[in-house]
DNA sequence: GCCGTTTTCGGCCCGACTGTTTTCAGTCG
C-alpha cells in the first residue's frame, strides 16, 4: 500500500465513524491525518521502519500503528470491522450532495432506507420531509440532488481518462496489423469530463483479430464486457469503459469522425451532408441518399475521404477540430472560412492562476517558479487564496505581507534568468458583491482575480449582479471561471454569461477561461461576441502544484 | 485521536448558507 491508499483509507474511516455519529474531534483527526499523509513527500515505509511516523503533523501512535498496519497486512482492522458494521449502500447516499452522515444517519435508523433507491422511493411517498430536523424542501433537493447523481456517474475527469487511455492507444499502435490508431469520443473533444474512452483502428480485416484479441488482454483490464469481429469493450483500471472498434483504412476517417461526435455535431454534419450534397454520412463513409435502403456498410463510401479535413472538405467546410464539434456554431463559421487557429500549449508563455504551500497548494512558490522556467515560461502568476478560504489555508493580510515579501526575494534572484513572478490573489467575492481584502491589501498585488466560493444557489440574475459589482472594483483585474468548474456530480452555479461579458467589458476586465486550454466550454458565439466587445479571455487553468503546471504543458 | 514554552486533560482554529428551527444544526468549501 503506497500512501496515497493509505490516505484514502483514513478517509474512509473518518466517513464511516462519522456515519457511526462518533466523537466529530477523533473524525476529524483520520480526516486530518488523511491530508496529512497526502502532501507528505518522505517514504513512509521507511519512516515506519525508523520509528518516525509520529514526527508527521497529525500521526500520533495510534495512527502510526496502523499506518504499519496497512503498509504491512495492505489493510486495516478497523476499517474492514467498520464496512460490516454498516450497510453498504449507506456510504453511496453521502454522494448526494448536501445529504451527509447525520442526515444519512436519520434516515437509516427510522425509516430504514440504506441505498439511493429506498431513500428515492422514501422521498417520493412524502416520507423524508416527516423526518425531524427534514421538510418538504429537503426532500425535493434530495431528489434533485439524485437526479444529478445519475447525470453524471461513470463520468471521469479528463486528466484520469487521458492518463488511462494513452498506455492502451501505445498498445494497439504496436499491434501487428494495425494502420492507423486514435482516440475518438468526448476524449478527443477534451471536454472536462469523459463517460468512456473510445479507440478507432484500421487494419485489414484479417488483421482485426489479433486486435482485437490483444485490446481484451491488455495488463491491468477489470473486465471484458464484449468482444465481437470489429468491436470489443472492456473496463480499464480505475474503472473507465473503453470501446475499440476496427474498420478498413477507407472508412478510417469517416468512423473516427462519427465516433469523435459530438452527437450534436453529427446530426449537423449529417443534415448538411443530405441538404448540400444529397448523401448520407454515416460512420464508413458516403453514400447516396436515394440508395438508402441498402445497408451502409455494404454500399461503402462514394466519396473517397482519406482524412478528416477531406471529409469537411467534401462537405465544403473548413478543418473543425475535434474541441469545436459541439454544434455551437462551429459549422457556420467553417462554412464561411477557415476557423480561428486554436491557441496550443506551445502558445502558453505563462499562467496566473496559481497556488502554493501559502494556501491550498502542494509546492513552494520557487518549485512553482522554477517548473514554470523549466517549462519555457517567461512568467508565473501566483494567485493564493484569500482570507475567507479558511479550509484552504487562505491568508489574512498579515500573510499577505510576508508573502509580499518573499515574492520580491523570489524575483531579485529570477530576473537574471528573464523570469518574472506576479503577485496576485484569488479574492472571494462576498455578500453582494464586495472583496475579501481591504483596500490597502489590495494594493499590494499585482492583480487580482475573483472568484465565486459560495452562494451557489443564488439565481442567475442575482449572481450576475453580484458578480459585476465585484468586477466595478478598480483593483480587480479577472474573473475566475464564470461558468464554475464542472466537476462531477456538482453543477456549476447559474450565472446569465452576456451580462457578465458586458460587466467584463464595460470595466474592462478579463474573463478567466479555467478550463482546458484548448476548450471553450460554452457556447463559442458567446466568446466570439466578448470579442468585439473587446473583452479578453484568458486561459488560466488553477495550477495546484508542479504536476498540474506540468499536465497543463 | 492528536496536541501541548497549557505536561496531562481540555481543546480541537471559520463563516456562509439553507432549511428547519422560534434559536439551531447540518453541510460545504
Amino acid at each position: 500500500m503506497d500512501k496515497k491508499e493509505i490516505a484514502a483509507l483514513f478517509e474512509a474511516i473518518g466517513t464511516l465513524l462519522e456515519l457511526k455519529g462518533e466523537n466529530p474531534f477523533r473524525v476529524r483527526a483520520y480526516t486530518n491525518a488523511a491530508r496529512a499523509l497526502e502532501s507528505q513527500t518522505a517514504d513512509l515505509r521507511q519512516l515506519a521502519d525508523e520509528g518516525r511516523l509520529t514526527e508527521i503533523k497529525g500521526i500520533g501512535p495510534d495512527l502510526a500503528a496502523k499506518i504499519t498496519e496497512a503498509l504491512t497486512t495492505g489493510h486495516l482492522k478497523l476499517h474492514d470491522e467498520l464496512l460490516a458494521s454498516l450497510p453498504a449502500g449507506l456510504l453511496d447516499l453521502l454522494r448526494i450532495p448536501g445529504f451527509g452522515p447525520k442526515k444519512a444517519k436519520i434516515v437509516y435508523e427510522q425509516l430504514h432506507v440504506n441505498t439511493i433507491k429506498k431513500l428515492e422511493a422514501a422521498c417520493q411517498s412524502g416520507a423524508v420531509a416527516k423526518l425531524p430536523g427534514f421538510g418538504e424542501k429537503s426532500q425535493q433537493n434530495i431528489l434533485a440532488g439524485i437526479a444529478l447523481i445519475r447525470k453524471f456517474s461513470g463520468r471521469h475527469l479528463v486528466d484520469t481518462a487521458a492518463a488511462a487511455a494513452q498506455p492502451v492507444l501505445a498498445a494497439l499502435r504496436a499491434c501487428a496489423g494495425v494502420i492507423r490508431a486514435d482516440i475518438a469520443g468526448s476524449l478527443r473533444r477534451r471536454r472536462e469530463t469523459i463517460g468512456d474512452v473510445d479507440f478507432i483502428v484500421s487494419a485489414r480485416p484479417a488483421d482485426a483479430p489479433g486486435i482485437l484479441a490483444a485490446f481484451t488482454t491488455l495488463p491491468g483490464l477489470l473486465s471484458v464486457s464484449a468482444q465481437g469481429p470489429t468491436k470489443a469493450s472492456v473496463v480499464l483500471a480505475g474503472g473507465i469503459q473503453a470501446d475499440l472498434r476496427v474498420v478498413s483504412d477507407e472508412q478510417y476517417a469517416f468512423a473516427l469522425n462519427y465516433f469523435t461526435g459530438s452527437k450534436e455535431h453529427n446530426i449537423a454534419l449529417r443534415a448538411r451532408a443530405l441538404k448540400l450534397k444529397q448523401l448520407s454520412l454515416n460512420e464508413y463513409g458516403f453514400s447516396p441518399a436515394a440508395e438508402q435502403e441498402k445497408s451502409a456498410k455494404e454500399l461503402g463510401s462514394r466519396l473517397a475521404c482519406p482524412t478528416e479535413e477531406a471529409l469537411y472538405a467534401a462537405l465544403e467546410l473548413a478543418y473543425i477540430p475535434p474541441e469545436l464539434r459541439e454544434d455551437m456554431g462551429e459549422l457556420d463559421a467553417a462554412a464561411r472560412g477557415p476557423l480561428p487557429r486554436l491557441i496550443e500549449t506551445q502558445d502558453l508563455r505563462g499562467t496566473f492562476h496559481c497556488h502554493s504551500t501559502w494556501s491550498d497548494g502542494l509546492d513552494s512558490m520557487e518549485a512553482m517558479a522554477q517548473a514554470a522556467l523549466a517549462l519555457g515560461y517567461e512568467y508565473l502568476g501566483l494567485a493564493d487564496h484569500s482570507r475567507s478560504e479558511w479550509q484552504a489555508n487562505g491568508l489574512d493580510a498579515a500573510r499577505v505581507r510576508q508573502q509580499a515579501v518573499e515574492v520580491k526575494e523570489l524575483n531579485a534572484r529570477l530576473a537574471e534568468k528573464g523570469f518574472r513572478l506576479f503577485f496576485g490573489a484569488e479574492v472571494d467575492i462576498l455578500g453582494e458583491g464586495e472583496l475579501d481584502y481591504d483596500e490597502e491589501t489590495l494594493d499590494l498585488f499585482d492583480y487580482v482575480i475573483v472568484a465565486v466560493h459560495n452562494r451557489f444557489t443564488l439565481s442567475a440574475a442575482a449572481m450576475t449582479a453580484r458578480i459585476g459589482r465585484a468586477l466595478a472594483h478598480p483593483k480587480v483585474t479577472m474573473l475566475a471561471h464564470p461558468t464554475g468548474r464542472l466537476l462531477l456530480e456538482r453543477e456549476p452555479y447559474a450565472v446569465n454569461m452576456p451580462d457578465v461579458i458586458a460587466a467584463a467589458a464595460q470595466h474592462g476586465k478579463i474573463i478567466e477561461i479555467n478550463a482546458n486550454p484548448r476548450r471553450l466550454d460554452m457556447d463559442w458565439r458567446l466568446w466570439q461576441h466578448a470579442r468585439e466587445l473587446g473583452v479578453r479571455c484568458a486561459i488560466n487553468p488553477d495550477a495546484h502544484s508542479v504536476a498540474d503546471l506540468q499536465f497543463l504543458a
